[in-house]
DNA sequence: AGGTGGACCCGAACGC
DNA sequence: TGCGTTCGGGTCCACC
């Protein structure tokens, strides 16, 4: 469920808490969230680092360390932080690890359905990690119409599993993707090598708006608690809307699955790819 | 090689 | 009411 928007907002909370802080101790309470790596090991490991930034590549968090070292972080579906006060975390549900600063502040991280992984790589392994995983970030200078139409050209996939590729679209999930079509009027079903250039154009658009909106209401809280503040959900236009009039045209929005995910769209204005 | 589907998890939602 | 079953979602991996 955490996507882009999902996890910048968790960056954004995550940066003035742990910038210029140092790893006092770590706790790993989940062997899971570590694998194939001993967790006593890696929180030791772990402690003693001071942090120098937190970015965020596609749905990766990175918290870097001044040694070089980084913590690449995967929320998955679940995954999620809280701050507080040093003992004031006790009680968190599916909590998985808590790290102590050396401020008095404790980082404790929950996950219900433990999919989420802490990965501790050394200097220089981060950029060949993250080149085999993801491609440009949708909202950088990379992300072009051109990049987009190599990467669609030939397929024969739908477009919406097509979409769903880190290495063509970065951080966008399942939720942004059917918002991004549904923007675009593009048919999730339709071959992805079928786009006309005017549609790869409007898809590129589609998928920075959808992005941008979604990050701008601190993405979206979809019942689960996990983004509080989250008031994207509010704003989706066929993304969980079956049944529901879209919001366009009045036509109940469809829902089918595509690359093995639940896909909403409207059958009528997402008629795209377009002839002519 | 591109495409598809199962595994991994567990709580919520559903069916009887 | 209570139990059992189904579902879903990001990524990896096996298989066609």
């Amino acid at each position: 469920m955490p996507e882009l928007p999902e996890v910048e907002t968790v960056r954004r909370q995550l940066e003035p808490i742990l910038v210029g802080r140092t790893f006092e101790r770590v706790e790993i309470a989940d062997a899971r969230l570590v694998r194939p790596y001993d967790p006593v090991e890696v929180a030791a490991e772990l402690s003693g680092e001071r942090v120098d930034a937190v970015d965020r590549r596609g749905k990766y968090l990175i918290v870097r360390f001044e040694s070089g070292r980084v913590l690449l972080v995967h929320l998955r579906m679940t995954g999620s932080f809280h701050s507080g006060r040093r003992g004031s975390l006790q009680d968190v549900s599916h909590r998985r690890a808590v790290v102590t600063l050396e401020n008095g502040s404790d980082v404790a991280y929950r996950d219900v359905r433990r999919f989420g992984t802490w990965l501790l790589l050394e200097p220089g392994e981060l950029e060949p990690y993250l080149g085999a995983r993801v491609g440009p970030e949708p909202l950088g200078p990379r992300f072009t119409t051109a990049f987009l139409r190599d990467r669609l050209a030939g397929r024969a996939a739908p477009l919406k599993a097509a979409v769903l590729d880190q290495r063509t679209a970065a951080g966008l999930g399942n939720i942004y993707a059917d918002e991004a079509l549904w923007r675009a009027r593009l048919d999730p079903r339709s071959p992805a090598g079928a786009l006309r250039g005017d549609d790869v154009a409007a898809l590129r658009r589609a998928v920075r708006a959808a992005l941008r909106r979604g990050i701008e209401r601190e993405g979206a809280d979809l019942g689960d608690g996990v983004y509080p503040n989250g008031s994207m959900q509010d704003a989706l236009n066929a993304y969980g809307r079956g049944g529901l009039p879209c919001r366009r045209c009045g036509t109940p929005i469809a829902k089918t699955t595509l690359g093995g995910r639940g896909t909403w769209f409207c059958p009528v204005c997402q008629a795209g790819p377009h002839a002519g």
